[in-house]
Parts: structure tokens; C-alpha cells; sequence
DNA sequence: CATATCTGTGAAAATGTTTTCATGAGATTT
DNA sequence: AAATCTCATGAAAACATTTTCACAGATATG
């Protein structure tokens, strides 16, 4: 029972190795009691072709490699399932990897991909590795997610919510509840996602006449990880004249602060009103309902398939940008203020 | 800059092919300046030995497939998380399949990861491929996440934790405090996740005197889907004399619940107690915090991963069962009960 | 000095496919 | 009846590796 070869069905079914391959590709015509000699000695020995020697014959995989940061965060989460849905429809597979934002993971996990000569790549970077990146995408089709490669060589596709957009919504979305004294959590500041999102936010302060220098002492700046949410949120709330309002940069933060918030018995909207940028799993049963920026990850991991797909098949495609403008989700975390100051 | 091939690299430091791979795999001795040679073209030309050919050559590709029922779900994807994580450590990679409890799709995702030769695969069945799965598993190592095969031929091993146990924890935790009239939401009875939970709520039922009949009036059967939850909810919430606590069996189902209860003003557990069998995702930010059977996915999830590189190993590895005891966690869902009844 | 041993390298086989090309038998045409 | 054509099938090459085996040159041994 061990694996078998086409070799032996072939020497089973008394016919050449080419005949066996005819049958089960239908590339050509075989007479029909060849055909049936053949399917029956297939369906009895329960053989399944080789993909890895058919691989190897054509130089490709029928596969694909997905580079996230992490497969817990739901915004990832909801991507990779709904990129893998997607990928299963037109048969193809999906090797996964996380990198945890490492750069060196993955740098490993490009090489790897290369080596395994996966069809392409979509890839949410860690921004630390362009160089290679756009080495690699001279020759191997990349769909970049939510990060942007600097680099000008690159070659591929990149799809994207726009983060400056987003950041502003969330302050037009508290200005216009009344909100002034208004505090930041950021996200990873040397990454494209965390800067445009803060330059987005200062751009709609300004906007509203509210100044946001270096010293703006509402500001705290994390690297999207949900401790550093849970420390932020006790940083700006411990000022002597706290903020009224925080807009919290991604999602995992977001939750580190509603933990802060819940353990120090801070209500939420009464005492303090919270604006995520980013979608949370099953928000609607959460001790709040978080008002929110959200990125349509199912619009996105749908895209980004397709993108990568067309690009497996067309290699030769322009660069591509596809920029979804982001909305505002109503919750009930945000309180309206009368002008008492 | 097309893929470079070992050939390439052999004609360019005008040296054999053999030689070229000696100098990769360090296999045998080669003279001093011949390698410097041959690495320097290797440096130069980003040259990635192409592992399709090597999977070919060895029958293993340093693979192994990961077939879930749903990778959104919070438990299959701490699960996904860890392994992913542990197979990373030791080289191996992981192709993520998700059926969404269709029995098709799980046939041809075997199928595929048949011929695609991945070196193992960690199963979540339907329950409804079972002797497929248990020939494949002649030839295939494979480790079987929280459901059984039935069928007697099957090879290899098994983790879960304890179906049973759990079932009967839920009782005995509502019974502590005060619950007599208690409501099942259950999930899929053909599966013995399903049945297997059900028998240990009524076997815990009779200990404590109640008598759970067919004819039981606090019961309701799902497909563990969300919907359901919902619809469970709502059923058992209209009766005439609703029960005063609900055990619902899996976490879908339960975030199913909660919404109904908090669509309809129903508080938690003022007016009805819950408990849940299994984690929920940030399940300390939701408006209550369900008492739960935890499932330990961190340890199960290690587990299967450790377990299926072991039989990777070791082929002839007799079948292993591996059964966790689960553990209440304390939530604030429950109610204590005078005896009012 | 002749023979035996060692050693660094190359040629070629093998892995499981698909596909091109050749072949020969049967059918069709003149 | 001979010549041509059609067409089903088989042999072999190709894909990129690793590894066995052979070989030639160098060194050691008697």
C-alpha cells in the first residue's frame, strides 16, 4: 500500500507510462476499453498523481505563500480566511507563515518561498527587508498588504485602506461630539500604517484649529501591541487634566486599553469616549461597543487574492494600487459634550 | 535574472554539478579555492536551491498540512497559532486548510495534500471521511485533533481533552450554585465532540438527581454554528418557565447567545446564568464574562504539532491517545441561587 | 620502481511527471 | 491494389536535485 507511481499503474493496466497520463489528464484520446483498464486499476490503488514531479515539470506550484504579521489578530485573520476561500475556488493552496513583525523570520520566509517556487506571494511586511523584496519581486509575483516597500525597483501590487484618511476620520468623528482635549495612542511610528495614521490625525486637528506639535502632551506612541494600549491608557488618564476622548491606532491596543479602562472601573463613553482604528472580533458583545475606523478586511483579503492571482497569470502587469477609503463604524463608545469647556 | 539552476551555477564556476552541491550540503570535502569559487557565484547570482527538485529526489517536503473546520474560529486558530509556531522552530512548514465542515471539502483537501506529499497532516475531521482517513493514514502520518475516527484501521494518534468531563464540569458548576432548571444549547450530535459533551451533561444531571429524558424540556440541538446560539437562546428563553442557567457547548454558539440575550435586554446573570464549553477571544472586554470549560488550545495545540513530528520520525509509532482534563474557569455569568425553587 | 591506496572531481542514474516525436496498424483514396 | 493518411500508443527527453560509481592524479608502501 505503500505510495504509488504512475510507473505502476502503468505496468498494472499492461499500457505505457504516457497512456496513463492521457487518461487521467484527457489530453488526448484513448480508446475506450484502454481508458476503463486504466480508471479501474486508478480507483483500485487509490493513486493520486504526484503534484511534486508535476511541479517540478512545469515550474509551478499551484500555490501560494501568505506572509502576515500575525494569524491571532483578527484583521489578519479575517484576510487569511477570506484570501484562503478564495484561493481553494480557483484550486490553489496556501502556505502560511507568521512573522510576528521579526524582519529576520521574514527574510527566512521569503527565501524559503522562493525555494519552494510558490506561484507568488502576498506579503504584509515588516518594512525592514525592501531591499529584498524588490530583488525578489523582479522574478516572483507580490501582492504587498497594508505596508508599502520604499523601495523603487519593487514590482507588484499593493492594497491598502488609507491609513491618513482613517486617522482623520476618527478626529472629525470626535470633534464633531464635542470632543477637544483629545489623546493618540500610536502604533509602530517607523512603520507606513503608523505614520500615516498619526500624520492623518494631526493633518484633521490642525484642520480643526487644534495644533498638534512635539509636545503634544496627549500623545503616547506604542509599536501596535496590546500592552502597550493597556499602558497608554493609563499614561493619558493619569494626567492631572486628562484627555476626553483617545483614538487608539489598531485594534490590539484597542483592547489593551478597553482591559485598562474595565480594571480601573473607568466607564466608557461617561468618563471617557474611545475611537479604534481597526475591527474587533464580535464587537457587538463587548462590554462596550467600540465607534471604530473599519478596513473592510473582507473587501481587502479578497482583493489582495484576485490581485495575486492575475498577477500568477499575467506577470508581466503594471504596478498596481488599489487604496480602499475607510469608513466609520458607530458604536456607542463615544460621548457628545456639551461646550462645558 | 530568471531562476537560477544548480546548473547555472556549475557552468559559471566552471565546476560539475556534483561539486556545486557538495558545497551546499557540505557533503564532502572540496578544495579550498573551488568553493570560495562556487560560493561567490552562489552570493552573486541569489541562487535558492529549488526544493521541489529536492522533495522529488527525498519523497519529503518538510510540510504538513493543517486542515481545521474554520480558521476564524478563536479555538482552531490558537490551535493554527502554535503549531505554526512550532513547526517553524524545527524547519517545517504548514499548507492551512479550512472545510468549514463541509465532508467534500475535507475529501479533496486529503486528496490534495495526498499528492502533494506533505510529510504529515493534523486533521480536524468532519467525521464523515472515515475511511478514507483511516486508509490514508496506512501510508500518512496523522494527527487527529478533537474528533475520533470510528473506523478500526485507523493509524496514528489522537489529542483532545476530555468531551465527557467537560459536559459534567458545566453541570456541577451550576448545580454549586443553586441551578436546578438547567438548559442545554447543544452541537452536532452525529459528531462525539457533540454527543460526547451532551452524555457528560446528563450523566452529571443524574449524579445530582435530575433526570435528563428525550422527552427534556431545556433542550435545544444546533450544529455548533452562531445562528444557532441565537435561535437556542431565544427557544429556551420563551418558555413558559424558562430554565434559570444554559450550558451551550461550544464558543460560536455562546457568542450566538449572548447576542440574543443582549438584543433582548436579558442581564447576565441577573436573569439567566450561562456557561460556555470553550475560550472565547478577549472574553475579559465582553459585557460579561462567560464561565467556561477551557480547552487549553495552547497545550493541544503543541501537542498535535509535537506528535506529528514525532510520527514523521517514527512511522511505526503505535496509535496514541493523549486526553486532557479540561478545567472551569471562573467567570461572572453564573448566578448563585437561593433555593427559591 | 612498481604497485597499492587515497582523494578530489565529474558523469550518470534516479526521483515521478508531461509531452514531443516516432511508429505501426488500420482506414481511406485513387 | 497501391499509396496516402489518420490516429492510438509507446519510447525517451526534460524538469532540478542528490548520490553512487568511476576515474585520474597524487601519495604512500613494498
Amino acid at each position: 500500500m505503500a505510495a504509488m507511481t504512475i510507473k505502476e499503474i502503468a505496468r498494472l493496466a499492461g499500457v505505457s507510462i504516457a497512456t496513463v497520463s492521457r487518461v487521467i489528464n484527457g489530453t488526448s484520446y484513448v480508446s475506450p476499453d484502454i481508458e476503463s483498464r486504466v480508471r479501474k486499476v486508478i480507483e483500485d490503488s487509490q493513486y493520486v498523481p504526484n503534484s511534486v514531479a508535476r511541479s517540478l515539470r512545469f515550474d509551478n506550484t499551484w500555490t501560494v505563500g501568505s506572509i502576515i504579521s500575525d494569524i491571532a489578530n483578527s484583521y489578519f485573520n479575517i484576510i487569511a480566511k477570506v484570501s484562503l476561500d478564495l484561493l481553494r475556488e480557483r484550486n490553489y493552496s496556501m502556505i502560511i507563515c507568521s512573522t510576528e513583525e521579526d524582519a529576520d523570520r521574514e527574510l527566512n520566509y521569503l527565501r524559503f518561498l522562493d525555494g519552494r517556487k510558490v506561484d507568488g506571494i502576498m506579503l504584509n511586511s515588516t518594512g525592514k527587508n525592501d531591499d529584498y523584496i524588490a530583488l525578489l519581486s523582479q522574478r516572483m509575483p507580490i501582492v504587498l498588504l497594508n505596508r508599502r516597500i520604499r523601495h523603487a525597483g519593487f514590482r507588484g501590487d499593493f492594497i491598502d485602506s488609507s491609513n491618513h484618511e482613517g486617522g482623520s476620520l476618527m478626529v472629525d468623528h470626535l470633534f464633531r461630539h464635542g470632543h477637544r482635549r483629545i489623546g493618540v495612542i500610536n502604533g509602530d511610528l517607523g512603520l507606513s500604517t503608523g505614520q500615516e495614521r498619526f500624520e492623518g490625525f494631526v493633518e484633521a486637528m490642525a484642520r480643526h484649529g487644534l495644533s498638534v506639535g512635539s509636545d503634544y502632551p496627549f500623545r503616547f506612541d506604542g509599536k501596535f501591541h496590546m500592552d502597550e494600549g493597556f499602558e497608554g491608557a493609563r499614561v493619558l488618564c493619569e494626567k492631572s487634566r486628562p484627555p476626553t476622548a483617545i483614538a487608539v491606532m489598531n485594534n490590539a491596543m484597542a483592547i489593551g486599553a478597553m482591559k485598562y479602562f474595565k480594571a480601573r472601573h473607568i466607564r466608557v463613553p461617561e468618563d471617557i469616549s474611545l475611537v479604534v482604528y481597526g475591527d474587533i472580533f464580535n464587537s457587538d458583545i463587548l462590554y462596550v461597543e467600540p465607534d471604530h475606523v473599519t478596513l473592510n478586511p473582507y473587501v481587502i483579503g479578497r482583493k489582495a487574492a484576485e490581485s495575486i492571482l492575475e498577477r500568477i497569470r499575467q506577470p508581466d502587469l503594471p504596478n498596481r494600487e488599489v487604496i480602499y477609503s475607510p469608513t466609520l463604524s458607530q458604536g456607542n463608545s463615544v460621548a457628545t459634550l456639551s461646550q462645558q469647556e
